[in-house]
DNA sequence: TAACTGGGCGCC
DNA sequence: AGGGCGCCCAGTTA
């Protein structure tokens, strides 16, 4: 019997919010079917509380649907996937999650092109030629219309605003956090039989029995694979059509809780209800306040589905197929460290914010002091503030001839008698600092650490100006350390633990003091293969002496972290991609000299021979500070893509550069392929996968110039980076896989690109760190042999955190070394 | 008031 | 013509 075609439908999701993990909740549940098609089921948000009243016949409806799917489309599956968590844990329920079933419109937009958009919208107008915004447009309106008749008749409601504890990412536009406002007030408004405050309907049909006015085309920019908006499912240009199939459609409920309210209301039995409110209530049900948000959530799922049937035929035709599927284990691995979280100490937190604020304190009163005369009575938080500007350089201003003085000649003429004759003038501060640079767009002084450290190198020593710029410095760092910190603290949330006290029901209890975090992982969330990290970034948490905020974060009471970091890949790639064979020498016997496994000591001879023949690797320590660490510079600048000029001045050594790309000639010559094809093409790929297609790597799209070219520096930069990253996402992919089989105590929670870290529970004896050794091995080995595929040899080290994340104890492997004893180990 | 831009800075 | 991010504040504009 043939088998029947396989059942294909999208899932999509509108929630309160966008932080799962303070509360925000799904409200409306829509699929997309293959005939075109919604399912849809919607829910009452409770104002006062935001809190969703979901229905528990309706959870296991769409737990139903979500078992019987042979695939299920999302456009980004890893939100639907907490949010709907979320509610299915509210409501006791454990949510079954086909993770092996799930496609993904967001990862395949990525892989298509890498650098273009990937929110839904621009994708629809990409692949499919059909433009959704308008969905979105209607529903702002709506949401802001409602928002504004809620503020005024319904104080009580919590609307979404900034600085609300459970929505701690919200900005200033918080409008997508209220679509459930529309509805809600609506509501409210039949129930006091205010039909007044609905605004008029605007010109054109209900939207319920939605006319084709979704089908005009928008032409997007040409694809450089093909036209994918002429094409649709089956071949030809795909309508995104919504139709309202009321399977689990609920205004039938809506409609008759509507006339309960309104009877209640006019107090009486519901049969003596006028007319002509029945003929209010059917009309306020095909108002938008009731209708827009279904719209767009609708189009949205049918869209999702019509994008992915798109997808996936540009997917298979262009080979892609395999990288795909590997591709989709991304979200898994993000969605489980995301839930798993980062603990975070509290006492510490405070301590360093009670050093910072002194810190502070004490530089602004200097800098306050040293300008008083020229204003300034404040220093701005972060960037320059007008006062710091005029208080560092002067003030510019304009004089017209009538006498008026004024800042800004706007339209060249005098605000107060609109001369045209104004003139020019400086006056100095009493700082009178010389600016060293100025801003890329404005062409202001820059007050940038790159300045502050160039004041510094010059100015004399002890005069007013140093005191300020160095006090300014120290305001900054301080500033800009708190800012972090309050960040942290904004989303943090108490760490809880289960407690045996012997009940039945297991209880859980605060640990004491500590918290946590569960950053956002966003695996397309770059142009190259990194992945972003946002709310709040856990990615860019300073090292830096004295403002150390990886203090913050470590493994909270009886648990233990682990690091694992993979040593100099960046570096590593090219040597062995391109085969340089003094290179690939030195990263394969680290312990041979002259250069012990040191890169950087390699670079160093070559643009030092002298010094390098007189120190060795000593160089190391006599040039510390000077030559080597300026080697260092330069190799990281070179990595990320630095032309002659700039790596010359970070390496200090003029025409560095060149004598590095001459010494090795195969790397240039990496880079030129590189470059050659980006031009050609568009894309570098990444160097292919074994285990996944050994045939071809991950397209990076190149973005070029306004002329059309690709900057030189950016292929090789893009294809070493994509590289790196998708080391690491495969090393996740198996560490996670690992860790499974282990248990869910054994948690990775954070990435840096380069970097794992994993929470383990706490070893006992009196070597601790030794209880998990044979895991962190495990581990060890799993991300050494991502390496074998992409043949780089990727070696990992590992380091032990038993107070914080800034605290690390090296684990160093003694296998291998001559003189030790096969798996033997120790901390250092 | 809401939304945006610019400057600045943390990480790899 | 130095790659990739996210986030804060100051200041301006709609």
């Amino acid at each position: 019997m043939p088998r029947a075609s396989k059942n294909v439908i999208s899932l999509d999701t509108e929630t309160t919010g966008i932080d799962h993990w303070h509360g925000a909740e799904p409200f409306f549940i829509t699929f997309g079917l293959p005939d075109g098609n919604n399912e849809f089921c919607e829910w009452e948000v409770d104002p006062k509380t935001r809190r969703v009243l979901f229905d528990l016949d309706d959870l296991r409806a769409i737990q139903a649907r979500i078992d019987e799917a042979d695939e299920l489309v999302f456009q980004n599956a890893k939100f639907d996937f907490h949010a709907l968590t979320t509610i299915f844990r509210r409501a006791g329920l454990e949510l079954r999650w086909p993770w092996e079933r799930v496609r993904d419109t967001l990862l395949a937009g990525h892989l298509l092109a890498s650098n273009h958009s990937h929110d839904l919208t621009s994708m629809c107008v990409e692949y499919l030629g059909v433009n959704i915004q308008k969905h979105e447009n209607r529903l702002e309106r709506v949401v802001k219309e409602a928002a504004k008749v809620a503020r005024r008749e319904f104080p009580s409601w919590r609307l979404a605003a900034k600085g609300l504890p459970e929505m701690p990412s919200a900005k200033e536009k918080v409008w997508k956090y209220d679509s459930w406002l529309p509805r809600a007030a609506g509501r409210a408004v039949v129930a006091s039989l205010r039909f007044d405050l609905l605004p008029d309907e605007p010109v054109g049909l209900p939207a319920v029995v939605r006319a084709a006015d979704d089908h005009d085309v928008s032409i997007g920019r040409p694809s450089k694979w093909g036209n994918p908006w002429k094409v649709g499912r089956d071949g030809s240009r795909r309508e995104v059509v919504t139709k309202y199939a009321e399977t689990i459609l609920n205004t039938p409920r809506l409609l008759a809780e509507l006339h309960e309210l309104r009877d209640k209301r006019l107090g009486c039995a519901g049969n003596c209800a006028p007319d002509l409110c029945h003929g209010h209530v059917l009309r306020a049900l095909c108002h938008p306040w009731f209708t827009a948000l279904r719209d767009y959530a609708n189009a949205d799922s049918v869209a999702t589905l019509a994008l992915w049937g798109v997808q996936e035929r540009l997917l298979k035709e262009r080979g892609l197929w395999a990288i795909y599927l590997r591709c989709l284990k991304k979200p898994w691995v993000a969605a489980v460290m995301e839930r798993n979280g980062v603990t975070a100490n509290g006492s510490q937190l405070t301590r360093m914010r009670e050093q910072f604020a002194r810190e502070a304190e004490e530089a602004k009163v200097t800098c306050v002091s040293l300008a008083a005369c020229d204003g300034l009575t404040d220093l701005p938080k972060s960037g320059v503030s007008n006062a710091l500007k005029r208080a560092m350089f002067g003030r510019r201003f304009w004089r017209c001839t009538c006498g008026q003085e004024f800042d800004d000649p706007a339209d060249g003429s005098c605000p107060l008698c609109d001369s045209r004759v104004i003139s020019s003038h400086y006056e100095r501060s009493r700082l009178d600092l010389e600016p060293v640079s100025h801003t890329e767009k404005s062409g202001a002084p820059a007050v940038d650490k790159a300045a502050i450290e160039r004041w510094l190198a010059t100015l004399p020593e002890g005069s007013d100006q140093r005191r300020f710029v160095a006090a300014l410095r120290d305001w900054r760092k301080c500033c800009t350390a708190t800012n972090y910190l309050d960040g942290y603290e904004r989303f943090w949330l108490p760490l809880n633990r289960p407690c045996d006290d012997g009940a039945v029901m297991t209880r859980t209890v605060p640990v004491p003091s500590w918290f946590i975090l569960h950053p956002s992982l966003n695996p397309t969330g770059t142009d190259t293969l990194r992945w972003s990290s946002s709310n709040p970034n856990a990615q860019n948490v300073s090292k830096q002496e004295g403002f150390g905020l990886r203090f913050v974060f470590g493994p909270a009471p009886g648990r233990e972290w682990w690091s694992a970091d993979a040593q100099n890949i960046e570096l590593r790639i090219p040597a062995f991609e391109a085969n340089e064979p003094d290179l690939v020498r030195v990263f394969e016997h680290p312990d041979e000299p002259p250069y012990f496994g040191s890169y950087h000591l390699v670079v160093f001879a070559v643009l030092h021979p002298e010094k390098f023949a007189k120190h060795g690797a000593e160089s190391k320590r006599v040039y510390e500070s000077t030559w080597y660490q300026w080697t260092k510079n330069g190799n990281f600048a070179l990595i990320y893509g630095a032309q002659d000029v700039t790596a010359d001045a970070a390496y200090h050594v003029p025409g560095a550069r060149e004598m590095i790309w001459r010494r090795f000639p195969r790397i240039a010559a990496l880079s030129d392929r590189m470059l050659a094809a980006a031009e050609r093409t568009g894309v570098v790929e990444t160097i292919p996968d074994r285990s996944v297609d050994s045939k071809r790597g991950y397209p990076i799209l190149c973005t070029r110039s306004e002329r059309g070219r690709v900057l030189p520096t950016v292929p090789l930069n893009y294809h070493v980076q994509s590289t790196a990253m998708q080391w690491m996402s495969e090393a996740m992919i198996r560490c996670q896989e690992q860790l499974d089989r282990w248990g869910s105590e054994f948690k990775m929670v954070l990435q840096v690109h380069d970097e794992l870290v994993f929470d383990f529970p706490r070893g006992r004896g009196p070597e601790p760190w030794r209880t998990n050794l044979p895991k962190i091995r495990r581990l060890k080995s799993l991300m050494e042999s991502c390496g074998d595929d992409i043949g780089v040899p990727t070696p990992v080290a590992v380091e032990y955190h038993s107070e914080s994340w800034a605290e690390g104890k090296a684990w160093t492997s003694t296998v291998g070394r001559a003189n030790a004893r096969r798996n033997d180990a120790e901390i250092v």
